[in-house]
DNA sequence: GTCGCTGCTGGTAGCGCTGTCAACGTTCCT
DNA sequence: AGGAACGTTGACAGCGCTACCAGCAGCGAC
């Protein structure tokens, strides 16, 4: 196709609006509101450049309209799977766009955060998406002065600075405790690593429902600032089974700390579900593969990354949505691993789990 | 800190100049070539800058100086573990510079890459890391064609477009069987999920030891298109047994698929080593702590990344490496999954060069 | 027929920065 | 002493695009 660009591979506007017959300005106009020029010169200057193969300068757009069409992502970790769902989500929804996404990572430090803030600021983006409602009073002041479109994404919580997207951590672990409450259980540990402010909130609503229950013991949980890994859960549950040998389940912070938990219960050989359930957090994938099967809470990462950014760039192209808080729920699914059911030995003629029972539906709005 | 910045928002550099008594130009210099200012005009702009709180307009820069400070990334997946732990070598490398970097997802679509390629190259970057050696004709014209420098990563192949990292595909694969010989297993299963250029390497790698040792047989090969998981290590597993219930080992193109099978063999009670033993590829976190341990082969996936966009970066500066392809090498860690003698993991087979110094693989965990 | 409106188009004037080159002062050589 | 060489600085002229506003038809309303 291409076979006109080969003078100096400088193709500008000005060249496809004089071989269309129009104004610069037109041409320009076409790239930015078609609808705005007569049929006749939007199929010239569309066929123009075309046949010289433009590609608009960015930087001379954004220098030249005073903003760029970046949106800001900043989340905490590129390792967790758990922001990986959630950046394909946002990637997924930025393709096809004209906005480009930059990418940075706070590493769960607000200081960084607000670093990063200051940065992505001063190069005014056209949105941005930030993770969590925890940042500094400075972040939060720039947040609210920029003139942008902001989402909030992975927790829902009372005083959004512009949109949010997430579900409650709190009532989550909540549902999960209340869960293993129906199967019986009454010594239910806690386990959690890093210790952000989500997994914190997890915690949060883990303790309010043991104590609500009149369950609750210090020495049932154990957490640690480390970051999260399967040979850590394994670690955290050698330590809980040591303070608390009649343990009855385990709540863990999430997935892969509830596989370590699974790993060290077989090297133990206690049996799971029947001397100690256990239940997970975010429902990665491999939970529904696991022998025996573990229960865990499902939440909607892709989806809240690609909401996320859809609403981002409506917002941006001024159609703001009606409702700027949105609840993404929760799911428990419950599995073998905290089942009194004992659907142990089932046909194993493949890998796939039997059908899931969801326990509990969509978390209510704050 | 940021004090004097509330007049507008719009700090220039010609405001920087002002306040320390210079021209707009040299305040320019300060910022791209400190050392070519004197020392007294140099602190002068320094401070200015400081009180001012001036951040450069990176959309002016770009368009005066013709070239921006971006870095393309072209990766095929963002969901799969290995890309992120390349990814954030990519990201802390890029830290501290003067670089962004500018991510996109090709999806393990060599035509989407073309389009990706097109787009990244219209916006001159400063670099481009791009995956593999697999481009199609198009895309090699461009990269041959295009005026910075690039890396191509995850492997290491006879004619790189400039500068390449990673490591053999082929041998990794045969060394692991290697391992699988040496512990007298013969009848070994193939197991590959997405089958891209990369697993169909390391299926070749297999073939070709199988071969060498007159024990390749077709029916022990188990393949799909679809992306990897647990839950499909389970299945692809129970297709092979079917096969060849005769199997004593399994070596699998990941490590997802490795745990899968572990599942399985647990769902059906068949005793790992003893009967089956287990082999993955990649080394993730979890392999050393499932039950029993499970042997893989270590990639530095985080390492690959961070001396890529190093090297890059080294490159765009005009310190170019004297030695443009690097091999990273691998390790077979042998674990209790495939170990007569039970015992804990150790390395077995190393696939690096002797002039490379293998580095332990950074945690990989975060 | 004139007025004002709408729809489309074009001219002018930068956006904030850097490449290039010239000019200056100083040092060091011959 | 003359001048070459160097280090340091500044003037100028854009980079490619778009905001803003003006102009100019064509139309209906009075």
């Amino acid at each position: 196709m291409g076979r006109k660009r080969t003078k100096s591979g400088k193709i500008r506007l000005a060249e496809v609006a004089e071989l269309a017959g129009v104004s610069p300005i037109t041409a320009s106009r076409f790239f930015r509101n078609p609808e705005a020029l007569s049929v006749a010169k939007r199929t010239r200057v569309e066929s123009a450049a075309k046949e010289l193969g433009y590609v608009p300068n960015l930087a001379a757009r954004a220098l030249a309209s005073q903003r760029t069409e970046v949106i800001g992502v900043l989340i905490p970790s590129l390792t967790n799977n758990v922001f990986s769902d959630v950046l394909r989500g946002i990637y997924d929804a930025s393709e096809g766009s004209r906005y480009s996404i930059q990418l940075s990572n706070t590493r769960y430090s607000i200081l960084q955060e607000e670093k990063l803030l200051r940065l992505f600021l001063a190069q005014k983006p056209a949105g941005l998406i930030v993770t969590g409602i925890d940042q500094t009073t400075e972040s939060r002041a720039m947040l609210e002065a920029a003139d942008c479109p902001i989402v909030q994404i992975m927790e829902i919580g009372p005083d959004p600075v512009d949109m949010m997207i997430g579900f409650s951590h709190y009532d989550a672990a909540r549902a999960a405790v209340a869960h293993l409450f129906d199967q019986a259980r009454r010594k239910i540990g806690f386990i959690g690593a890093r210790m952000d402010p989500r997994v914190q909130r997890r915690l949060d609503g883990y303790v309010s429902a043991m104590k609500d229950a009149a369950l609750f013991e210090q020495r049932l949980v154990v957490t640690t600032a480390t970051p999260t890994s399967v040979t850590l859960g394994c670690a955290l549950f050698a330590d809980l089974l040591a303070r608390e040998p009649d343990l009855d389940a385990v709540f863990c912070a999430n997935d892969d700390l509830a596989l370590g938990v699974l790993f060290e219960c077989r090297r133990r050989e206690i049996a799971v579900p029947d001397r100690i359930a256990i239940v997970g957090f975010n429902d990665l994938e491999f939970m529904a593969s696991a022998v025996p099967t573990l229960t865990s809470v499902r939440t909607n990462r892709y989806e809240m990354g690609n909401t996320a950014a859809t609403m981002l760039i409506e917002a941006i192209d001024g159609r703001r949505p009606e409702q700027p808080v949105l609840d993404l729920g929760f799911k428990v699914i419950e599995r073998q691993s905290s089942s009194s059911r004992h659907s142990d030995s089932r046909p194993v003629a493949s890998g796939a789990p039997a059908a899931n029972k969801m326990v509990a539906l969509p978390s209510a709005h704050d």
